[in-house]
DNA sequence: CTTACATATCGAATAATATCAATCTAATAG
DNA sequence: CTATTAGATTGATATTATTCGATATGTAAG
């Protein structure tokens, strides 16, 4: 029933990183870890709203954060990202492996290099 | 009032990646081209549910589309996607510009590298 | 021209996300 | 212990995404 994971969950990753703010918030901790007051300051947005992104990008692995007395620092992740990176790259290897099933309907037309041409 | 577009609209790209269905697509396009209808076999999703996808798919870039006849055929665009890893793999060089205002409120303590304690 | 088939678009329903004000918790300072 | 400050959590609401049935569009075949 649960949603299918892509390997090492880079869908959490990738889910994390579609949303212009958190996007945003990763650029930021691309120069380095942060606490979340600085983080905060740079976006138009309030402290809850703040948190709440930054629970996803934890949750996602690709942001760690460390206790530090009152303040959270937020690290980037580099190791995640990397994951993620090689997940991304894989897809542009050419598998040659049929993941299909042979088509049904058009059978001897579609499923073929796009050369073929469809009678 | 538009929503700050990430350089070469990487956040368009993000967000096709970001839904398992899509995602899963782009799986099985990256071991070639395939005409919609053969992408529709290997999912519990409508026609028009794969058509919303491929438009998400092609209007962020990740994947072209061709009409051959009736049938439109699907190809994963690598260039598209290398830009994409390019724009990730640059997050993880620490480029150590402080792309964050000064703090204004914890200034002699936050905003520091991890060592740094906040007194 | 009519039919059949592949895909796209529309409109509506539903589900998932994002956002904020209010409140809570944890840590430090006094 | 009390007050203060940084962040997290909660609950409500607004916004955006996903999905589907119905229908439209485009193409080829008869």
């Amino acid at each position: 029933m649960d949603k299918q994971e892509t390997p090492g969950s880079q869908l959490l990753k990738l889910k994390a990183l579609s949303d212009t703010t958190r996007l945003d918030i990763i650029n930021l901790l691309s120069s380095g870890p942060l606490c979340a007051c600085d983080i905060l300051e740079s976006f138009q947005i309030t402290q809850p709203t703040l948190s709440y992104h930054m629970k996803l990008l934890t949750e996602s692995g690709l942001v760690s954060s460390e206790r530090t007395g009152k303040w959270m620092h937020y690290t980037l992740n580099c190791s995640e990202l990397e994951d993620l990176l090689g997940y991304l790259k894989q897809l542009m290897v050419s598998r040659n492996v049929p993941l299909v099933k042979s088509s049904a309907n058009c059978e001897q037309s579609c499923n073929q290099t796009k050369l073929v041409k469809h009678n």
